[in-house]
RNA sequence: CGCGGAGUGGAGCAGUUUGGUAGCUCGUCGGGCUCAUAACCCGAAGGUCGUUGGUUCAAAUCCGGCCUCCGCAACCA
């Protein structure tokens, strides 16, 4: 029993500002993996939170008239509410403030300190004096200040360090026995040859600048930087040095920690780094995906060219927001968002395709047997190839979700709704309608298409949640027949099936101008 | 020579590991059907696979040079 459990986690977000797509997008990818464990009986944990310590916090809160708290507590609800929306089945939510996480979270700084993981140093770098900031050479614009323009000045403060440099070896060690830690592959050759090789240096992990943030339990004068307070998340949320949950020792470790690709250094570098000083297992896997990019420009507040998820889903429909995010990018790359896309895509396949079979479907069994099947049925030609792309799809969508490669999942789904339909034209239902001694194969041609249906109906949950049981609805299915082994057996359904009430899934969306 | 990714019919992509008729979706054009959301089904046109050399009987695929685009380089999903 213990192996059929699935620990899967995000990013906590960083509530700067209400979130994006781009967040969304990693955030459904994790529902979809998490319904699927869920589906086939897995004991599932999935966690998403919100990183809320740090200076750009505290500056926004007070030029907002904020308190840092007031400021983020507000940015958490419209989260949730986001989250709620999207359909977002997440466990458990933490927030860096809640005060189990700030007591686990002091107690791993004590004793990284106390095993000598933890140093007290100087912080050289450069400095805006107006803005009280320090900065890396990376960040300056211009070889000076990126928030106000103004000059740097190089300047020292004291400082915790954790030794990252000691673990360049293990890391490599790591990484070398568990090829499928970093993924995608690609993302480890990066991470070996620009961080590790050139030789990792120790990690500042305390600020004394600000106030906002937990502060180092045996030094006032210093916070905890966020190495320390933002990635324990993924086991303070578990109990771990807590008496708040107490499952860490079922859920650990992590199965996926899924995330955008700019911060895989920091979970397969760091992260590793600080759990083996901890002496606790690693995580299995590190999934950095692409970004959604707008224009082939990166999303970001200062571009304005932030695309709101709610507004899309007032729009669209959310299940189309969901289908389009998985569906049109390649789970690995980079991809621009792209309205016309997206309407195009909605149309085409969840429309056209999936919406148009269930309805056309449902209409002939009320138009020629007044909405209930008669159970004598005679099998034809055709019936086999239907059943066999229905009957091999859930092998082939299960190993593409392992591997959450989403888009390919779905191409298979709808492979069964495009044969589907196609069987519909082979067996012209409309023609067989017309003599009475063809009732008993018309009656087995459109239960074979309500088997079909179920059968995506079952395959698409995970993705599509609310659509699926509106098809469900349709067929009239009963709940006992929708497990997802259930995706794999044919004749599941009552032969003198009645069907439900007739909804479109998805209208078709008019293109503007 | 910092590191990494990418260049394939109008658009977006797969194929490159293990060389051997270049494939998918959308769009376009033609046909079919009428159960259905002007949806569905069939067919066609359209590519010297960034460029240039090499290896080979044979290269999108392997090797070298060059061009272009993008990302990363200490917390923007």
């Amino acid at each position: 029993m213990n192996d059929k459990k699935f620990y899967i986690t995000t990013p906590i977000y960083f509530p700067s500002a209400k979130l994006h797509i781009g967040h969304t997008y990693t955030t459904v990818a994790a529902d979809v993996v998490a319904r699927y464990k869920r589906l086939k009986g897995f004991d599932v944990m999935f966690l998403t939170g919100t990183d809320e310590h740090g200076q750009k916090i505290e500056t926004i809160a007070t030029d907002a008239g904020k308190t840092p708290k007031e400021y983020v507590d507000e940015i958490v609800d419209s989260i949730k509410k986001l989250w709620s929306v999207m359909n977002i089945s997440y466990d458990r939510f933490i927030r860096t403030t809640d005060d189990y996480h700030i007591e686990s979270v002091q107690k791993i700084f004590q004793e990284l300190y106390n095993k000598n993981k933890i140093y007290k140093s100087v912080y050289s770098g450069k400095y805006c004096s107006p803005c009280e900031s320090f900065w890396t050479k990376s960040q300056l614009k211009d070889g000076k200040c990126p928030d106000c323009g103004r000059e740097v000045i190089d300047a020292t403060e004291e400082a915790y360090f954790f030794k990252l440099s000691e673990y360049s070896d293990k890391l490599l060690e790591l990484y070398k026995n568990n090829p499928e830690f970093i993924q995608p592959t690609s993302r480890m050759n990066e991470m070996i040859n620009n961080f590790i090789k050139p030789g990792l240096e120790d990690l500042c992990v305390s600020r004394s600048s600000f106030k906002w943030g937990i502060p180092v339990p045996f030094d006032d004068n210093h916070v905890i930087y966020v190495w320390v307070d933002a990635l324990t998340n993924y086991i303070t949320a578990l109990g771990y040095k807590n008496n708040k949950y107490n499952d860490f020792d079922k859920y650990w470790p992590c199965d996926v920690h899924l995330m955008a690709k700019e911060i895989v250094r920091f979970h397969t570098i760091i992260w590793p780094a600080m759990l083996m000083a901890l002496d606790l297992p690693l995580p299995k896997k590190i999934f950095g995906h692409g970004w959604l990019l707008f224009d082939g420009d990166k999303m970001s507040k200062s571009k304005g060219n932030i695309i709101d998820p709610t507004i899309l889903c007032e729009k669209y429909g959310v299940d189309s927001i969901r289908y389009y995010l998985l569906r049109e990018i390649p789970f690995g790359s980079d991809n621009s968002f792209d309205n016309k896309a997206l309407i195009n895509r909605v149309n085409s396949d969840l429309a056209n395709d999936l919406g148009n079979l269930v309805s056309r479907t449902i209409s002939m069994i009320e138009k020629y047997f007044d909405g209930v099947l008669i159970k004598d049925h005679e099998s034809g030609s055709f019936d086999d190839e239907l059943k066999s792309v229905c009957l091999e799809s859930k092998k082939i969508v299960e190993e593409y979700l392992e591997n959450l490669q989403f888009s390919s999942a779905l191409t298979q789904i709808f492979k069964i709704a495009s044969r589907a339909n196609k069987y519909i034209d082979e067996t012209t239902p409309w023609v067989l309608a017309k003599s009475k001694e063809n009732k008993n194969r018309l009656a087995c041609v459109l239960y074979n298409l309500s088997e079909s249906i179920r059968i995506i109906s079952i395959l698409l949950t995970p993705f599509l949640p609310d659509t699926s049981k509106k098809i469900q609805d349709q067929i009239n299915i009963n709940n006992n027949i929708i497990n997802w082994e259930d995706s794999e057996k044919w004749g599941l359904l009552d032969k003198d099936l009645k069907t439900g009430k007739k909804e479109l899934l998805f209208p078709r969306i008019e293109v503007e101008k």
